[in-house]
DNA sequence: ATGGTTGCAAAATGTTTGCAATGGC
DNA sequence: GCCATTGCAAACATTTTGCAACCAT
């Protein structure tokens, strides 16, 4: 999916729902969608800032609400009691977070996803998204706690 | 691990760091023993407050911190702006959360386990530990959604 | 006796909400 | 014009912290 599609599908989430294209969201997925790769709430604030155009944290909270409903963001990292956003305008993928200098590497290993269907089906689970995060030192990280 | 080697390991832990074996300590280890399955802060609070000895919520946050530490304790979910802690006395699993009811089903499949380690090598990142998710219907919640 | 620990209240974060004013459609 | 949306401040929830009194060793 590439950002004009993304867009696009946001204003017909937006119709369906009979919810309104407002300046501040339409700032606010822009700004999403100029972030790469991972982003927190603070980013978008703070970026928004230097616009002609105002936007209140609750309006960015509100409207994360909105993107995380129609599954445009994903709330892909839990840690150090903040949450990393993604937008997923990629293949699924997963995480490594290195608890040191807080560097995020993506993974995807198809395997792995499988075997998740797997287990959903032997519970009679419907997955609506998941989230696999491995915590630990990153290889230079490592390299330096050996010193 | 049983609970009696899990509250030796707990004293080792606290006389290798050259901390003190104190009473909150001891209850609140006790209480979380006692707990089958998954527990939040609020669980292990309000369950002491039935007994002769008084610990705050402070004390429960920085004990938690050093089970944390420790290893004996981990974040196993982090859903609805809250933390759900497990205490690692079993065989490491990974869950699957029921975004309806809040049920909490555990798995564990070696061969994740085992991908996983080799995304690990692959990237020379060095893991401590992981948590994956799978949000969804629970069986239940599954079939009323369809009525 | 010493130095870590506790409780308390305050502070720091992160997120949500009530309400009056505003603005899409 | 209707009703959703916004900004603001306040509320809320979770977690951390400064400090004086306390207690394990």
């Amino acid at each position: 999916m590439n950002k004009k599609l993304a867009k696009r599908e946001f204003k017909k989430y937006i119709k369906e729902k009979n919810l309104k294209f407002t300046q501040q969201r339409e700032t606010i997925l822009d700004e999403i969608l100029n972030t790469k790769g991972h982003f927190q709430v603070e980013d978008i604030v703070h970026n928004i800032k230097n616009k002609n155009i105002n936007v209140s944290r609750a309006t960015v909270y509100r409207t994360l609400n909105i993107l995380k409903d129609m599954g445009l963001v994903t709330e892909v990292i839990k840690f150090d009691n903040k949450t990393i956003y993604e937008i997923s305008l990629k293949e699924h993928h997963d995480h490594l977070i290195c608890t040191t200098c807080g560097k995020i590497i993506e993974f995807h290993e198809e395997e792995i996803e499988k075997l998740q269907d797997k287990i959903c089906k032997n519970y009679q689970f419907t997955p609506s998204f998941h989230r696999l995060e491995i915590f630990g030192l990153c290889k230079e990280c490592s390299k330096n706690s050996n010193l």
